[in-house]
DNA sequence: TTCTTTAATATGTACATACATAATAGTAAT
DNA sequence: ATTACTATTATGTATGTACATATTAAAGAA
């Protein structure tokens, strides 16, 4: 293309403020300015500096104008991958084995990451999951029935419910939470680790507006790393 | 406003897409389509697709179309702030150590993580971030002293290298690494911990262009979660 | 001075139109 | 059948114009 895109723009801004022509905090000019300098519409300006906002590169205001932003804040987006699709990306084997699973009635603290009342009905379902033969992630996960009653008799012994659920269940929102646990006697043995080995965990909880259906816990084998770019 | 927004439509969509009128991987209407139906232009449709494509809502094709994604990819995106802020912004105290402070040669595994030749002369910066008190994460940091002369004479007593490279220091992409790992001795001491605790590791190293400037590794306090939403 | 109203301004977005681009399906040539 | 070309199609984007909206600055009233 031979007119200026709005990427065109977006990289010339970028470089800018990178080499510090526009320093953190400093005002830039407006739109229709920009569009004369770089010869295009004011839409397409708009376009590239919207982008450079959302990325967090920018802080814009109304009337305001448009300032490079303080902190060039670290936004990483990262996925959160079905665990099956993220082996098969390393071109290992992926096996699926269920461990446990239950109708029972919750514990308090599972509970109050649902904010339900306590004793309700779940499905508790404890698997694993391994990327050639090895221990890769425990999925513990209690699931409301009260939300989601269709799952009353499905079995998830051949495929694994973070699967199932992402494929079958709309959901409006989730909260997640990344942390690290030492490994119980139980989950060393599962993962075939040593007791108190470091886990990294993700916590995962999907919500329908106000309803929690499901919360899930998973457990990483010692050494496993997440990585993201920004 | 009277005239349909993009984000009328796009909440439309998004409703579409949640009640299964939609389901995953269906080809949905083209975007002419959709603007006659909802009566209105074309980009302002392209504009609500666009932005759901974005968030991993659909896939998107030319010539082939637009489809519900099959996987509702969880696409996280959080903030890697600065520690002080993150401490603040809890209503605590915050105070900042610095431990070690020194010019060494870098040994063979930073060396590897920053793609240079072994023994390059590096700043190795430790210090401990405290919120009321209270240990909340060690930050051991190599800095390229070789990409960053100007920082040969400046010291880390007063303000956090965290801090003061994100301000100062211009930087085209970074890597980050999430993970956990056992507290050895020392780290167990400066966070007042167990040894052997699992503690919740950052990994971040700083690029300009094809050059590290800097790499981090953020050791937290046990128990530490970061969080965020879908 | 202080409060209220009004004007000015930068960003936000909707539209019609035009053309660009990628990918597919169909057609013709070998 | 295989390859090369061509038409078709859905998305992608650039433009001029018009108006909406948030926010600030200035002017006026108390």
């Amino acid at each position: 293309m031979s007119r200026t895109s709005w990427q065109d723009v977006m990289s010339e801004v970028e470089r800018r403020i990178y080499t510090r022509q526009w320093h953190p905090g400093q005002l830039i000019p407006n739109e229709s300015d920009l569009a004369s300098e770089f010869g295009c519409a004011r839409v397409t300006v708009n376009r590239a500096l919207r982008t450079l906002a959302e990325a967090g590169l920018l802080d814009r205001r109304r009337k305001a104008g448009t300032s490079v932003a303080l902190h060039p804040v670290g936004k990483a987006t990262l996925q959160i991958p079905v665990i099956r699709k993220e082996i098969e990306a390393q071109d290992k084997r992926y096996d699926y084995h269920l461990l446990r699973e239950e109708n029972a009635l919750a514990p308090a603290a599972i509970c109050h990451r649902f904010q339900a009342e306590p004793n309700q009905k779940m499905r508790h379902v404890i698997s694993r999951h391994c990327a050639d033969g090895v221990p890769y992630v425990i999925e513990d996960r209690w699931i409301n029935l009260t939300a989601l009653p269709h799952l009353e008799g499905v079995s998830f012994a051949a495929i694994s419910a973070n699967e199932w659920l992402l494929q079958n269940t709309p959901f409006t929102h989730g909260d997640i939470g990344f942390g690290a646990t030492n490994a119980n006697a139980i989950e060393a043995t599962t993962l075939n680790a040593t007791k108190g080995a470091a886990l990294f965990t993700v916590e995962r909880t999907t919500w329908d507006h106000q309803t929690a259906l499901t919360s899930v816990k998973l457990l990483f084998h010692p050494g496993y790393q997440m990585n993201t770019k920004v």
